[in-house]
DNA sequence: TTCAATCACTTATTATAACAAGTAAAACTA
DNA sequence: TAGTTTTACTTGTTATAATAAGTGATTGAA
């Protein structure tokens, strides 16, 4: 047997569907479903709880739950390869960001390994961390048009970093990079779901758990040489991937 | 100020993190958490739903709560081409299908655009649908391994639906249309995050919410010539994409 | 020994209740 | 009129309580 919030949720599901509740608009009060349904106010949370789980509404305290509307900004990542700025310039969308950290840090193993930085060093001087294996971290929060889009996390390599320390901080690191006859050859990718923890959760202005699309990637110029690793973490309810394979 | 169910979620998140409960383990019962934290089991399961929500621990009732082990499959999605079932044995995986239905539909208007079938016709002539605007709609269950992994909602020419209904019923069918020479020449896809509705969450065995990733692909023939639409969705805890992007 | 019933423990569902806190419009005051 | 306060309505948080239902081990009967 199904739940009670269940088979209320999915009433209110398919009335969202078939738009006797469109886009935008607001969805009666928990009172007013609480008549409507002739159920307690816990089981009224706990359908609505659905409903913002299956992202089909927002609620906000102290005005109401609101109808989300179903628009995703689409990412292409054909090749050619095309950048985020230039891409999303192309839809007419005006791109800004803020750097929230840029600084010298000891990557993460997963870093390490991605920019094949040998971590044989600290297993043999254990007290003595070498300088060498440093890089630099940035932390961008982008928005498109004024709203808050994603997060780009990325690390760079330590020669890079100081090299272009101040620019990086303003501008879009592919096309710095580019215009800088740093040719990035190709990108290693992979494109996953999170959740949001509390501190995503504050940035992206969504609630806790809330899912997220990560574009994790390493840069590569020519021979292969890995010089720039990072994950992008957009909101899941706006954002999604698109490309094209071709068979050769 | 944070609420009491975040900073317990919190503290609780940390204590998996840092490995107190390690992957597989469970954690306290709802009582014994009360206990600990000295809050009421509202808050308690708030907290534990917060974790749910973030896909760190997984909730069987009369069984506990238990911390999810964090590995994800990997498709492919490089070009060269390769498919699915081909991708998923290279990582020595045994690729299986149930096939949940097989039908000639009259495609929704998504589908209609991908395939390029003239929608003109209906408006013309209300009461005589077309038969020629038909398609075949496949679902299929897609499992590794013995589990559960992705279902797969395709629909394809009528045409082709016709000539090959009993294979396709048992073989995938990018690997039968190409021993059949028809030969898929490029594939334009999407990626994005959804969520399960009651039926997905029936059959990907999840619970309602779930967060799901979507691979939404239309398949071309030479000339551009689209054949076959389809989504294949996962269990987004499960399952991700990788890609390689070329400059040139 | 084997199978079924029972029991203890678990999470799931639902109800009632009270207070906190955000929002917006109405009412009131200067 | 302009600005402030109040009020009504909204969702958010937390508590107590009772029952349902799934799980697994123990108990007991054949």
């Amino acid at each position: 047997m199904i739940p009670l919030h269940v088979s209320i949720s999915e009433k209110l599901r398919h009335q969202i569907d078939s738009g006797d509740y469109l886009p935008g608009e607001k969805l009666p009060s928990e009172h007013q479903l609480m008549k409507m349904f002739d159920v307690s106010r816990i089981t009224v949370r706990q359908a609505v709880t659905n409903l913002v789980n299956q992202g089909l509404v927002r609620s906000h305290q102290g005005k109401g739950v609101f109808v989300t509307p179903q628009v995703k900004t689409a990412y292409s990542l054909s090749s050619p390869l095309t950048f985020l700025d230039q891409d999303v310039a192309n839809k007419g969308i005006h791109l800004s960001f803020n750097n929230l950290t840029f600084r010298k840090v000891r990557p993460p193993d997963q870093v390490k390994a991605a920019l094949q930085l040998e971590s044989s060093a600290s297993n043999r001087l254990e007290k003595s961390p070498e300088k060498s294996s440093m890089v630099y971290l940035q932390k961008k929060l982008l928005q498109m048009d004024g709203t808050v889009g994603a997060m780009d996390i990325s690390y760079i390599l330590l020669e890079l970093g100081q090299r272009f320390g101040a620019q990086l901080k303003q501008k879009m690191t592919f096309p710095l990079l580019e215009a800088n006859e740093i040719s990035i050859e190709s990108i290693q990718a992979v494109i996953e779901c999170t959740h949001a923890d509390y501190e995503m959760s504050e940035h992206l202005e969504v609630s806790l758990g809330h899912p997220l699309i990560v574009y994790r990637y390493t840069a590569y110029t020519r021979q292969q040489k890995p010089i720039l690793y990072g994950e992008t973490i957009s909101r899941a309810d706006r954002f999604c991937y698109s490309l094209t394979i071709h068979k050769t």
